[in-house]
DNA sequence: GGAATTTGCTGGATCGATACACCAGAGCGC
DNA sequence: GCGCTCTGGTGTATCGATCCAGCAAATTCC
C-alpha cells in the first residue's frame, strides 16, 4: 500500500503541503530550487500521486467513458483504438463498458460511469435506445456526451457517424451501372438505424436507374458472420432470383460469401457481393470484397476530439458530423476472372 | 453539475449524513422505515452517488485496469469482451489503455492506472518487457497484477495463457503425420515469447518424426496480415522449397494465404497452411484454415477471476495457468478438393 | 526613501463520502 | 428496580489532494 502523501513529502523537505501540491502541477509560482528539492523528496519516499483525491477536490476527473456494444466487430475495434489514442494524447483515461446491445446493461453502465464522475461519455447506443432513456441516466447529471454511429431522433447531443444513405447510394449506383438488376439487402438488425438508412440509400439509388428493391429481398438478421449465412438461407427460401447482394457489413458479407459458395454459387462470378466498412480483411478475401469505407478511425478521432472540446466548453448547440463514405470496388462485384462481365454473361 | 450530496439528502429528511451513508450501503442497522424515507429523498433531489469520495475514504476503488497492446487482433477483442463481462458481473469498472507494444507508453499507462488507484491490473505485456520494469511502476505500489498471454521470466506475478509449446506440437504432429516434410514457420515478432515457444514446440514435434525445422525457414515479421504477406515474400527469396507453412497466428495466415495465391501457389492444394488462435474467421476462409484454438474467452474469464481473488486475498504464491490448446483440422492442410493427397502428389 | 508590486510560500477550509466511538431509549431478566 | 443487552442512530475525524486568502521578503517605481 502506498502510504506516502503530500504531507509526508512536505514534512521531508520542510515546506507546506500546499507547496508540494503546486509542484505537482508545475506551477510557476514555485522557485526552481524548491521544485527540485520537492521532486527529489518524492522520488526518495516513493510518492505516488492520488488522482482520486485530486479529482474530488478539483471537480473533474480527466476521465472519459466509452460505452459501446461489442468490440469483436473490426469496425468497433478500430474505433476504440482511435478513441484511446486521442484520449491518451490529451492525458485522459478511458473507462470502458460493453452493453452487448442490451438496454438494461447500457443503463447500468451509464449510471456507474456517472457515479465515477467521468468528464464525458462516448456512446455507441444499443438498439432501440430512446432519448428519454439517456436523459434520465446521464443528461440528468449534465455530463457531456457524444453519440457515435447510431443516431437517436429527438435527442440533443453531439453525433458523429458515416453518412449511411450516401454510402448505400454509392453501392447502388455501382451495381446498377455494372448491369445488376435484381439486388438484395442482407443482414443487420431491423432496429438498427444504420440498416434503415442504408436500405433507403440503396433503394433511392436503384430507383434513379429504374430499378426496384423488392421488400422481400431485404432480409434483416444479426450483424455478424452467422447473420450473413442465415440471410443467404432465407434468401434462397424466398425463391426469388437476384444477381447481387448488398450486405449490412463486411463481416456479414463474409458469412454470405461462405454460404453462397457452400450452395454452389461462386461469389463474384455468379453473384455480385458487397459490404460496408471496408475492414482490413475485405481486400484479402477470395474474391476480394467490394465495400464502402465507413472510416472508423476518423470517426473515433473526431468523436474524441469533439467530446474533449465539449468538456472544455459545454456551451453551444449540438453538432452533427456525417463523414463521407468511400467506395472501394473489388473483385466481388466484377467477377474473379480476367474477363468478368463476359464470363458472367456466359453463365446466365 | 450534480450538486446534491449526502448532506442535502440528510437535511431533507431529518437524519444525519452518517445514516444516509448507511442507507447507501443497505446496512441492517437502519430501520426499513428510515431507509424508505431516505431513498425517497434521494430520488426527489436527484442524488447521484460519488464514488470518488467513497473510494478515497474506503481505500479501494472497485476498478481494474486492462493494459493491452492492441484490440484489432480478434484474439484480443475476444479476450477484452470476456474480461469486461466478468468485471461487470462483480461490480467492477474497467480502465483501459493500449500500449501498442511500446515500452514507454506501457510504463506511462501503468503509472496513470496506479495514480487512479485501481484495485488490480490485467496486463498483456508489450514485447521485451522485463520484470524490473513492472516492479518499478506497479509492484512498487503493491497493486495486484495478472499477466496474460505473455510470460515474463523472473517476475513474480500470476500468469495465464495458452500452452504455446503444446499448441505448436499439435500442429507439428498433424503436419508430419499427413506427410509434410519441409515446414516453415512464418510471422510474429522475434521478441515475442509466444513465438519462441511455438517455434520450440514445432521443432520438438518435427524432430520426433525425424524432421528438422530449418532455421532459415523460421521467418519472423509482424503479427498482422501484412506480416504474413511479407513472410511469404521472404520465404520465396530464400530459394528453399517447403510443403507447409505454420503461421504465428490466424491473421498472419490470412496474409500468407493471400500472398501465396498471388504468386500462383494455391493454399491447401499446393501448400499446407496453418495458424494459431482459431478466430471465428478461420473456419470461413477459402480454403478453411487449420488452426490451434488458444481460447481467448476462457483466458479472459480466468484472468479476471484470478485477479479478483487476488484483490480479495493478496496472500499466497503466484499462480501460473496454462490452458490446453485444441487442434482444429480444416481444408488448408488437407487439400481443398475431394482427393487432396492425390491431387497434391500429382502436382509435385 | 517610501509606497506599490511581485515573488514564493503557507494555513486552513474544503471536496463528498466512510469509519468509529458513542449514546438514548426500548426490552428483558431476576 | 437496577443493570444489561440490543436497536437505531448521531457527531466527528478522516481519506489526500486543491483552492483561496494572506503574508513576509524581495524588487520595482517615481
Amino acid at each position: 500500500m502506498s502510504r506516502v502523501t503530500v504531507n509526508d513529502v512536505a514534512a521531508a523537505c520542510g515546506v507546506s503541503r500546499a507547496t508540494v501540491s503546486l509542484v505537482l502541477r508545475d506551477s510557476p509560482r514555485v522557485s526552481a530550487r524548491t521544485k527540485e528539492r520537492v521532486r527529489e523528496a518524492m522520488r526518495e519516499l516513493g510518492y505516488v500521486y492520488d488522482r482520486r483525491a485530486a479529482n474530488l477536490r478539483a471537480g473533474q476527473s480527466k476521465t472519459v467513458a466509452l460505452v459501446a456494444t461489442d468490440v469483436r466487430n473490426p469496425y468497433f475495434a478500430e474505433l476504440t483504438m482511435a478513441i484511446e489514442r486521442v484520449l491518451y494524447k490529451h492525458g485522459y483515461t478511458l473507462l470502458l463498458g460493453y452493453s452487448h446491445d442490451d438496454q438494461e446493461r447500457q443503463a447500468r453502465l451509464l449510471e456507474v460511469m456517472g457515479e465515477h464522475r467521468v468528464d464525458g461519455v462516448l456512446l455507441v447506443p444499443s438498439y432501440s435506445t430512446t432519448g428519454s432513456m439517456l436523459d434520465s441516466s446521464l443528461a440528468a447529471s449534465g455530463t457531456p456526451q457524444v453519440l457515435i454511429t447510431r443516431h437517436i431522433r429527438g435527442h440533443q447531443a453531439d453525433y458523429i457517424g458515416v453518412d449511411n444513405v450516401a454510402a448505400a447510394e454509392l453501392l447502388g449506383e455501382h451495381l446498377a451501372r455494372t448491369g445488376r438488376r435484381h439486388i438484395a439487402f442482407l443482414g443487420g438488425p431491423a432496429r438498427s438505424t444504420a440498416r434503415v438508412e442504408r436500405e433507403r440509400g440503396l433503394r433511392d439509388a436503384l430507383q434513379r436507374h429504374g430499378l426496384d428493391l423488392d421488400p422481400a429481398l431485404s432480409i434483416p438478421t444479426s450483424a455478424d458472420r452467422g447473420g450473413g449465412e442465415r440471410a443467404v438461407t432465407l434468401l434462397a427460401e424466398t425463391g426469388l432470383t437476384c444477381d447481387a447482394v448488398v450486405c449490412y457489413s463486411d463481416v456479414v458479407a463474409f458469412g454470405a460469401m461462405a454460404a453462397l459458395r457452400a450452395s454452389g454459387v461462386e461469389p463474384g462470378r455468379d453473384m455480385a457481393v458487397a459490404g460496408f466498412d471496408d475492414i482490413p480483411d475485405a481486400a484479402g478475401q477470395q474474391p476480394s470484397l467490394t465495400s464502402v469505407a465507413t472510416h472508423p478511425d476518423r470517426t473515433g478521432v473526431e468523436a474524441a476530439e469533439i467530446l474533449l472540446h465539449r468538456i472544455a466548453d459545454p456551451a453551444g448547440p449540438p453538432r452533427t458530423i456525417l463523414l463521407a463514405p468511400e467506395l472501394k470496388v473489388r473483385e466481388s462485384t466484377q467477377g474473379a476472372g480476367p474477363a468478368p462481365r463476359t464470363r458472367k454473361a456466359s453463365h446466365r
